[in-house]
DNA sequence: GAGTCGTTTAGTGTCTGACAGTCCGACATA
DNA sequence: TATGTCGGACTGTCAGACACTAAACGACTC
């Protein structure tokens, strides 16, 4: 016979804690944008001390449920997909993941992206997207400033889509290629006529709601993309960190 | 004139023992599987209290990069992939995606991986693969056993195409469909037969490295998936809670 | 020697209590 | 209305303590 044994988990009380002020978030009872009480109180109303309500409170803010503008204010606030995409990419690295894998990836999300943006953009959206593509065309020398730029580029394309689901998924896979675009950069300036060439047809294919156009204009700038990484011979590498993150 | 004026952040000693563990990590000074010193030693190395530290602990455990698998043992482990997924699926469930997202999204990752997973897989994965499959073939009753069985069929694909980045994006959006599959399994027994044929043709299609016909097959498949949350009228419907998580 | 069984002990989870720095909100002032 | 001042509340951090448990250790059997 088969004993079937379920690990037993022993509840830390800081573990209750956040368990249970993360329920009354999911269900409700405290609202997005609404403070949180004191530490203290938090500490009385449950029972335990205030350095049990600080562990679970770090775990909640960890999560990103709760929010600390300054470390008075705590307050609810529904978990953003930043956190999220800072900790898969960083997973991504970790792993060791090559660009081409990054690229396998990338060539079914962005023509994706492409697609369901010339279906469901808006037309203020439509506006920033041609204001983004002006400001991309712009550069002609900073390298980096046109990788970071191209980034925000696919981004703003992917929230067009209105599928979160997607802006998710790609999210961090935008990022690790963001630091091998600027890697490749500064030997594929010689390519950024057909950079422009190519945004401008995703752009106009976008805009004019044509969602077949915009998928293959998008799958032919992906792929000039892979080309680059090839030529720097970077298609098994790992993306690297960047040197600095400032602004 | 424009003065630039950067907010101060306060580095809060808790941060920085957090911080500082985390770049030995990164850096390799302390190896994946080894163990961490004590509270009280850290609190010593560190020049601050153990309450200090414990915070600090209590936030790389979160980020996944320690971990405790009993409280007396503290070692270090490279962050699965477990609790990014969770964690995004319950992102994504909590900003209202709907299957007609999900959908969108898999009705290019699961293809891709089909393809990857043709070219890539090996040959004691193929021995798994069929094994999978002909246990969800023997399941004739239990529709939520299949619908479980399925998701893990898909998930092995994936993972066979040795391409993380995939993994990593299809995980989330996988679990959150397996729900919805839960949800339409009972009214689509009727479409099994239907299922089983083209979960057949993808294993052969794979197994026989034949990467556009399992590309093909498992178009097919996820449409088929599509028609049924049709028919079940979910398309815009957000997934819901599953109403246990027993073993 | 390998495996089993107590015993010891180090270390965690939690608590009490405290203090300095800081931020918030309100009040007063012009 | 906008600015300066002030008290109070609250956080981050500290020191020290205790119960309880799991890991390490040694004793004991085969």
């Amino acid at each position: 016979m088969s004993l079937r044994g379920r690990p037993v988990r022993v509840k830390f009380a800081y573990q209750q804690v956040a368990d249970e002020i993360q329920k009354q978030i999911f269900d409700g009872s405290i609202k997005p944008g609404e403070r949180l009480p004191g530490e203290h109180e938090l500490a009385e109303m449950f029972g335990v001390t205030r350095s049990t309500v600080r562990e679970g409170l770090r775990q909640l803010e960890n999560d990103g449920l709760v929010h600390r503008p300054s470390p008075r204010r705590l307050e609810v606030c529904l978990p953003g997909t930043d956190a999220l995409t800072s900790r898969a990419s960083r997973t991504m690295m970790m792993m060791g993941v090559t660009f081409r894998d990054l690229w396998q990836v990338s060539m079914v999300t962005e023509p994706l992206a492409a697609e369901l943006a010339a279906q469901n953009i808006t037309d203020p959206e439509k506006v920033e997207l041609r204001a983004i593509h002006a400001r991309l065309s712009a550069i002609t020398d900073d390298m980096l400033l046109v990788s970071k730029i191209d980034t925000q580029f696919h981004s703003f394309i992917a929230e067009a889509t209105k599928n979160r689901v997607l802006t998710m998924a790609r999210e961090p896979v935008s990022m690790l290629l963001y630091r091998g675009f600027a890697q490749v950069a500064p030997l594929a300036k010689i390519a950024l006529p057909r950079q422009a060439e190519a945004h401008t047809h995703i752009v106009e294919a976008i805009c004019a709601h044509d969602a077949d156009l915009a998928r293959t204009w998008m799958r032919r700038h992906i792929n000039d993309f892979w080309k680059a990484i090839q030529n720097a011979n970077l298609q098994d590498s790992v993306p690297a960190e960047l040197p600095s993150e400032d602004e």
